[in-house]
DNA sequence: GGGGAATATTGACTTGGATCAAACCCTGGA
DNA sequence: TCCAGGGTTTGATCCAAGTCAATATTCCCC
């Protein structure tokens, strides 16, 4: 499978993160007036009053990236906050063999607004500009300082809509780049780490009960009830028993290798 | 293909709705003190100042739903919020061929937070119980009011993740249940409707050029370049040419029905 | 405890889409 | 003009997972 972007020849990635590295020292630059008004129609940015849109614009620098330019890759801490002023830019995400899918594509006004930024997360995912784009940048720590001077509903619905965001990113991944069998290998090590009681003794198997019934649980793993019997036979041969809804692991390890879980979201 | 939930056999489904319709109406109470905890948790409503809490608590009522009951369905509009006090809540998209897939399951102090209803959608995906379950609820004009009083950058954060979270939603259910020709037929009309100029005269065909290059719509679209060419070649007959990056549909209409995108969002 | 319905498993078959490989463009440089 | 090298298309083949159909199981209600 893996409708996998293959590697990037390497004249092009060099080309792309010297244009990288030039743009954020040497071309960082104030904002021009017309930028600024592209700034202003940013979601993010609409609802501010005009002051403290003035104050946070301020705050704001500029940076242009050729095309196939990174913005940021998956694992590097989340520092800066990129609105996209002009141009394209493509969310990629990667499991840790290589393998990657593109997750969306945004363009003008819309913010590469990483939701775990917001909480200081790593970047689970890469970003790189498809088409020679222009980006205003923030620091988060700027950002953050005026989230937290915050405490309405809004923040909470931040918080909440940032978790729904990680969820889907991980099913859509899944999705795309896993198999039926590691799709459910990663969500029975999900389920057993939110269990979070580590059996009495190390050899001991993980167990526990399924929330979900097994029609439900196939449809959430997206796949048909049939086939998560078959799967599940599969994974017998990893240490994995499942009868009923009651599940037992004996090696989590093994079987979060097997789902290449691996990537930290 | 389709991993769909098959119909409901009709006897749970009448529990199911009276169930439902019995606590709208009969059950709707106030909130105990420990619902009342449970409730400030939520990761909502966690970052609001007591007194502020307090306010909106009191508009909270409570229902109790059986298992198998829906919380809403797909299309209605999005009048009530509800947190999950207890048990589970499965949320599905579905096409308008019936057919439908379970994106996320949540649990207790989890939002049914259907951003849309921030924005007064209607839902454009469907709620229900797997587990008897226990939802304190709000009227959304309420929540919609306290948000609009705020003018911060969390609002604005929160109307990009609502964007961002339809988008993440769409691709999912397209990945779970369309086809590859279907999510290229739907990806174009997407596109169509965004460049929002209608040609010219009636009859003449829709033009515009694509942002992406193959490879990378390919891995937007979750199927291999070489599928992509197979796949324009399918949807010729449809009346669509692809040459390169241009494109011409000449029925809009007829693509759209092929791409099953009629469900709203 | 004994039907009976719903659910879960197993098996045979089909198919969509991935993979591998070859042929066919384009486009840019000598 | 020709050639080289990337990207796109086409073809042949394979495999994961869906479909259909037949059992086996579990669970529930009488």
């Amino acid at each position: 499978m893996s409708f996998a972007i293959s590697a990037i020849p390497a004249r092009t990635r060099n080309q792309a993160s010297r244009g990288r590295a030039a743009s954020a020292r040497d071309q960082a630059a104030p904002l021009s007036s017309h930028d600024l008004a592209t700034l202003r129609q940013a979601p993010l940015l609409s609802a501010l009053s005009p002051d403290a849109f003035d104050r946070l614009a301020a705050s704001f620098y500029l940076i242009d990236v050729p095309r196939e330019a990174p913005i940021f890759n998956q694992g590097d801490p989340s520092d800066t906050l990129h609105i996209i002023l002009s141009g394209r830019v493509a969310l990629s995400g990667s499991t840790p063999d290589r393998r990657a899918c593109i997750l969306e594509v945004f363009g003008p006004r819309e913010g590469l607004l990483d939701p775990s930024a917001l909480v200081g997360a790593p970047h689970p995912i890469s970003a790189r500009a498809i088409e020679p784009s222009r980006l205003a940048c923030l620091p988060y720590a700027d950002l953050r300082a005026v989230i937290e001077a915050e405490n309405g509903v809004c923040r909470g619905a931040v918080a909440q809509l940032v978790q729904h965001w990680r969820l889907f990113l991980r099913r859509l991944e899944d999705q795309k780049l896993r198999s039926a069998p590691q799709r459910l290998a990663s969500y029975l090590v999900e389920c057993a780490e939110a269990i979070g009681t580590p059996p009495r003794s190390p050899a001991a198997p993980i167990r526990f009960v399924l929330a979900e019934d097994r029609r439900t649980l196939a449809s959430h793993l997206g796949m048909t009830p049939e086939n998560l019997s078959r799967v599940i036979g599969q994974l017998r041969s990893c240490g994995v028993q499942l009868n009923g809804r009651a599940v037992a692991i004996s090696d989590l390890a093994a079987l979060r290798q097997f789902g290449c879980a691996a990537s930290g979201h």
